[in-house]
DNA sequence: AAAGTATGCTACTAAATATGTAGCGTCAAT
DNA sequence: ATTGACGCTACATATTTAGTAGCATACTTT
């Protein structure tokens, strides 16, 4: 599934939430995700709009109507993750 | 979001996409996976057991009853992926 | 019992990728 | 003309992944 690899990597997912949080320019984009390198922002960017998903408007980076759709996807999944983060520390992982 | 930063690893979302589709045992994962190398794999799952999503049983590893509802949601994802790739092609995106 | 086979997993080096910082070229306002 | 913000690039360093070999355990077959 070509989505996955994608997605799959650094950034790019964190990428899209932010995105369909608010417009962002790439230096307020870059603040938003830690500080990430311009380097791989800009990859990222770059891939993001080969794809369709991202575009670059007046206002800074955006999603596209695509990219919204695909966001909303994770909209849902935000809810879920909370329930599971919570259930997570009630059950006191330890890992690694 | 904890979640998107775990999820937004190198074949951490491939790995419970294979494994929402079948059990595995490590290195029949490690196949199916381009033949990840042995050190991530191990890495990702111990993460992803640390955090309740997979499990190792008897016919090797497999999703937790949560790794499955968060897998259920990137089924509907796969739909939609689809029909984005379809687009893509049509609008024949160059790209980099 | 010995040998074969499959398991999960570790070790270790080379390659790929990300980080961190500096700064360029452009534009708009002061 | 200087200041400030923009998108973005360069490049050395650090981190992560790839790739391969192999260990320890178990179970089967001979």
């Amino acid at each position: 599934m070509v989505l996955l690899d994608v997605l799959g990597q650094r950034w790019t997912l964190r990428l899209l939430w932010e995105l369909s949080h608010d417009t962002a320019t790439f230096r307020a984009l870059r603040s938003r995700c830690d500080d990430v390198s311009p380097t791989v922002l800009n990859q990222r960017l770059k891939e993001l709009r080969g794809l369709g998903l991202v575009d670059l408007g007046e206002n800074g980076y955006e999603l596209t109507s695509m990219g919204m759709a695909l966001a909303g996807k994770f909209a849902s999944l935000d809810a879920w993750a909370n329930e599971w983060a919570e259930n997570l520390e009630k059950h006191d992982i330890s890992k690694d």
